[in-house]
DNA sequence: GTCTATACACCGATAGAC
DNA sequence: GTCTATCGGTGTATAGAC
């Protein structure tokens, strides 16, 4: 039987759409928990038009991921190369307030990059396992000059490094805007711990 | 139609291999993209036996993360209990030591427990949080007669406590016992780090 | 580009025999 | 306590009309 249409936008603004209502449902409930026909329905069109953009669920996480991580990383060596000759306790600094400021800044994004990886396809995990590992490799070079110069003392490069992103990263699990810290305040402390750290 | 049996174990051993069944699959591929047939599969039943053990999926979730807490719990406990009257640092270090091994010891429970919050209801959220905080109390206490006794110096409590949990954690995400390093190298590492980030 | 409709598979949970 | 069988629902993805 043949039904009258009763929605669907026509608008040339859908793709965009998918992908916030995407981003929103997986950091809320999980890639595996949400439906496309639940996207849809968050954007206003029929399950079957998601499929104009992108040729599977799969492929959706990971466009979101990888749009994630590469803003990461550009927003990281944009930052970096405006600055040049600084001492390696300033860089170190000016990484951790960035970090923490740009975690911040994308709860939702950060949640799914954290919690999503084993959704993703080989070719496309290791994707995203190299952007995870250039960034990384940011911190790692200040750490690793840091050393040469006298200004830290790091038992292991590779855990201190690891360390130090794991801390920072963990402010996402608790902080909220409402609570007792500003950013700016949450960045401080952040920032003498990680300096004391690594300190001689 | 009627059809024979074919298979069953009648074993009284089945809830233990629905729990062990329930944690391997969970860990490796979440809770939402398990099926009570998998979980069955694995452990050589049926699916509808599983509801002679737990009431629904949820409850089976629940239960792996109620006992991974509360092991996780009295094991600090107990090994707190066992030492008094020693310094605020050889506290921090032996929490420190106490964490990684634990953790390291159990990568699917601990998996588990940090990805899998946001499918627990309300009730059992709610309790599993109470323990969680339990156990972030044994740390801030560490930290508090430090900075009490002069030892540390802690911006803000709370922040660091949550801070040095999720340093220490985040080894869980990257160790692998064939690597360069041994569970006690590992130790050393992050304890040296751990120590210096609370330091005067 | 979106719709309606549907193919085909799988889901959690339950009923009742043994 | 486990089985077989099934209920009612939902899943991803596709086909074809407009």
């Amino acid at each position: 039987m043949r039904m009258a249409r009763t929605q669907g936008s026509h608008s040339s603004s859908t793709g965009p759409k998918i992908r916030a209502a995407a981003q929103s449902l997986f950091a809320q409930r999980g890639f595996a928990a949400v439906s496309m026909r639940q996207i849809a329905a968050q954007v206003g069109v029929q399950a079957g038009a998601l499929y104009n953009y992108t040729p599977d669920k799969q492929a959706l996480l990971f466009d979101l991921m990888r749009q994630h991580m590469e803003e990461l990383l550009s927003a990281r060596r944009a930052e970096a190369l405006a600055i040049v000759n600084e001492g390696a306790s300033h860089a170190l600094e000016r990484f951790a307030r960035f970090h923490i400021r740009f975690h911040l800044d994308r709860p939702d994004a950060v949640f799914i990059a954290y919690m999503e990886l084993r959704n993703l396809t080989e070719p496309h995990f290791e994707q995203i396992e190299t952007l995870r590992r250039a960034y990384e490799q940011e911190l790692k070079d200040i750490l690793s000059a840091g050393v040469k110069a006298g200004d830290f003392v790091i038992t292991d490069l590779g855990v201190a490094t690891r360390a130090v992103i794991a801390m920072l990263t963990g402010v996402t699990t608790w902080y909220n805007d409402s609570g007792a810290l500003s950013r700016a305040e949450v960045e401080d402390v952040y920032w003498h711990m990680v300096r004391k750290s690594v300190a001689r």
